[in-house]
Formats: C-alpha cells, sequence, structure tokens
DNA sequence: AGGCTCATGTAACCGGTTACATGATTAT
DNA sequence: ATAATCATGTAACCGGTTACATGAGCCT
C-alpha cells in the first residue's frame, strides 16, 4: 500500500491531475515503483474519501474537463507518520520470476542458461538508456525545492545504476562460470 | 503467478507435501520468492484442477495425514515451457517502499534520512547473517542432482550476497553525502 | 483521413497477505 | 503443564494488472 503514499508525496509538491500523476510516475519512480492510470484514479478517490487529499474541478477550452487534485492537512500528516514509520526487513528480499528460473536451470541446457542470461544483460543495457533522460522531468516538477529533491532523486537514481552495474557483473560471471 | 512454477519446480526433484513445499520454499526461495503456507495450499488445489500434479493421501501414525503431491507429465512440460519463456523486461525494477521513502526524503530532516540509512544497512547486515545455513538445507533435498542443482544455487545465493552488499555501499554513500 | 495527446474512468480478474481454525503428538 | 512441530485448510480483504470505453481537439 504504498502508491497511496507516493501520490501524496508528489501532491505535496504542488496540485496534480491524475492524468498528470500518471505522466510523472511513470519516468521518475518507475524503478522502485510502477504504477498504472487505471490505479492511480482508484487511489485518488479512496484518499479522498478518507479526506487526505481533496481536488477542484478545473474546466478548459479545447480539452476534457481535469481535477485538480491538492493534499490536504490530514494528508500531509499521514504522509510524514508514513515517511518516519520504520518498514524492517522489508525491503532485503524481492520478487524476480527471472532468478526464480536461474534456481531451476538444472532443468534446462547450459546453453539455454547461457542464452537467458544475456537476454538479461541486454534488457538491463536497455533500461539503463531510457533512464537517461528522467533528470529533465524532475526539474520540471518542483522549480523551487529543484536542488534539494534532486539530491534524492540522485540517490534513488543512483541505487537503480548500481543495481543495473551489479547485476550485469553477476549474470557476467554466471556466463563465464558455466562457459568453461 | 510464479509461485506455481516454483511449486512444479520443487516437485520436479520429488514428492512433496503443501508442509514440506512451506518448509522448503522460505528458506531456499526467500530472497526472490516469498510464499505463504496458504496460498501454496491454494495454489497446490489449483495445480491439482489443472493436472499438473497429483497427489496421494499417506496415512500416518500418531501424525495427521498428509497429501504427498507429484508432479505429472503435463507439469512437467508446463515448467519446461515457462522456463524456456522470455520474461523480457520484467525483472529490472521492483517495488520498494523503502527507495520511495528516500526519492521523498526533502520533507524530513537530514538527521532522519541518515538514520533510515542505518537501520537499512542493519537489517541487510541481520539477512545476510541468516542467509548462512542454506545450503545445509538444499544438500537434504536432492542427493542425486545435488552438485548440479548446488551451481544454480549458488548463483541466486551470489546475486543476494552482490545485492546486499551494493546496498549496504550505497548507503554508506548517501550517508557520506548527507553527513557533510 | 488517421493517429496522437489530453483526460477520466469501469469491470473482471488474480496473486497474495493476514488472520483464524483445528487437532494430535512430541519434546522440554 | 506448555510450547513446538506436524499438517491442512477457510475467509476476508486488498493492491494491482489487463483490457476496454469514451470523446474532444490537434497535428500531419
Amino acid at each position: 500500500m504504498s502508491l497511496a503514499h507516493g501520490i501524496l508525496g508528489f501532491l505535496s509538491y504542488g496540485k496534480m491531475s491524475g492524468y498528470d500523476l500518471a505522466k510523472t510516475f511513470t519516468p521518475t519512480a518507475q524503478f522502485f515503483w510502477s504504477a498504472q492510470n487505471s490505479q492511480i484514479y482508484l487511489e485518488l478517490e479512496k484518499l479522498e474519501k478518507k479526506k487526505l487529499v481533496k481536488y477542484r474541478v478545473v474546466e478548459q477550452k479545447g480539452r476534457p474537463d481535469k481535477k485538480m487534485y491538492s493534499i490536504t492537512e490530514k494528508g500531509k500528516e499521514e504522509f510524514l507518520r508514513w515517511l518516519s514509520e520504520s518498514n524492517s526487513g522489508s525491503d532485503t528480499g524481492f520478487k524476480s520470476s527471472f532468478l526464480m528460473k536461474v534456481f531451476f536451470s538444472v532443468n534446462q541446457s547450459k546453453e539455454e542458461t547461457k542464452h537467458m542470461l544475456s537476454a538479461f544483460i541486454s534488457d538491463l543495457a536497455r533500461y539503463l538508456e531510457e533512464m537517461e533522460p528522467y533528470p529533465a522531468i524532475l526539474d520540471q516538477m518542483n522549480p523551487d525545492r529543484k536542488s534539494e529533491a534532486s539530491l534524492y532523486w540522485e540517490f534513488t537514481s543512483d541505487f537503480a545504476r548500481s543495481y543495473l552495474e551489479m547485476c550485469k557483473q553477476w549474470a557476467e560471471r554466471c556466463i563465464a562460470t558455466l562457459g568453461a
């Protein structure tokens, strides 16, 4: 249940519509949290019912109306509560069907496993390339607290780069071991 | 939907009850796939309906009856199909509320963020310690294909160790940056 | 004419979590 | 006595995915 808190986090930077949120989530938070637009709209509804956010309908000419959401005082409190809450141990392991396949690779040939690992390396490279243009987007997002916020953005994107690099080295090690 | 395939994978090593599976899953696959016993029983039922596994009730003295499950031919086929199936891009990103908190840390003091990162480092260390005794369990599991299977077990546990180490270094870097 | 962007949703489904229920035996 | 182990499940819930629906305006 963290998408809700992600939404609160973005709204703490300023007013946004569900559409804006969907657009923002993907490029900035993609690595550590993916979000479908349908889910965002559902969460916004729930948050509104809990009075953690509120919205005003903004009429536009030549475009559909939009609901501009803003965070309430209660929402800010909840967001800060979540931020300071400890989530002990919940972020050490994760779900990866890829690693599960590696684990069960006795059941396939070494060639097939090597192929699988190579494909994984390609995926990593592609992902890394796609990551490049993100800083610009964050720049647009918060002009005021830009420099401060981008420090933490750097932290998470540093994590992503380190992770991808670690994966690559690991996969290469595996291939080398199999290749003998 | 990979728990089902994990079950098929373990059953390809030999017959097991739901209870055995639950016991096995946690220590071996914990890092890349966690499983609740309730979910395992549900999946077994589904797999049985799809004729991918079958079971025989084994009566025991002084203990409750158990259902010993084994994989069917159809199950083996499905397992191999899954194994060779490409899951492109699905394993690059992941969900982490911890990273989301880091991302939104403009909203808390640097001290608080450093504290959060330190707690994360402690979690990593604890997790690493708990990982140590696993090889023994795998040893018991498949006496025949032990050496082969343990190669792949090594791959995944190497991944886990590398990941934990990478996380540690990253967190220390963040703390250093904040500490100035 | 065709496709993209803006904008908000509904419906069906599903994998998974949490909590609870039961009951005998065995080890401390 | 008490707790742990063995063993299998049910029920309620929830976050999330996939697919689909709608419709105006703008760009090519």
